[in-house]
DNA sequence: CCCGCCAATACCCATTCGGTATCGGCCACT
DNA sequence: AGTGGCCGATACCGAATGGGTATTGGCGGG
């Protein structure tokens, strides 16, 4: 699992399509495709329910998705905290 | 940022050596030095005092090792959660 | 004074990641 | 009922990343 693959799922989920958050991320829709099914994989459950109209999140995705963006915003607190610190000695 | 640069850092953190920590993590010394020094660069803040007999953490380091651990962890709940919710179901 | 341990660098190869092109399926609209 | 359009999935290829081996430079201890 890499922290890419994490914002990627975050954005498939928000989006509701692959297409729409491949736009957001700046990628196309191949490879965010198998990110997600990598991440799928790796977990051992799938996150979405394909649909014609696009990805709907499963119980899994919506405990995940929770999860997921807790993990973001510590990682964004990390390197905001060691700014901080750093600032503070110079 | 990658997750496995954070794995990395707490290694070394932890084992005080580059070289303890590439022998724990089963890769090779150089390539582990790189991730740190990376790391360090997109942070904007050195974690370590390099010194003869190892690295040692400077007050930065502190501050970050104590949230990648806690960011780690999280990956951890997170993968936890949604298995115990796929095998709710099923 | 020199030997040993440490991190840093140079260089190369394997693996991963992203892009283009294309396919298959389902719904909406005629 | 037929067809066009949008969706995700797959095949294939080139670029970028990551790890390995070999080597260097620097400091401290015997």
């Amino acid at each position: 699992m890499s922290l890419a693959q994490i914002e990627y799922f975050v954005a498939v989920a928000e989006e509701g399509t692959v297409h729409g958050a491949a736009r957001r991320l700046h990628i196309s829709q191949p490879p965010l495709t198998r990110h997600v099914r990598a991440l799928e994989d790796e977990l051992g459950a799938p996150l979405f329910e394909r649909t014609p109209r696009g990805m709907r999140l499963l119980p899994a995705g919506e405990v995940f998705l929770a999860h997921a963006r807790g993990v973001l915003a510590a990682i964004d607190d990390a390197a905001a905290a060691v700014r901080r610190q750093s600032a503070a000695v110079s």
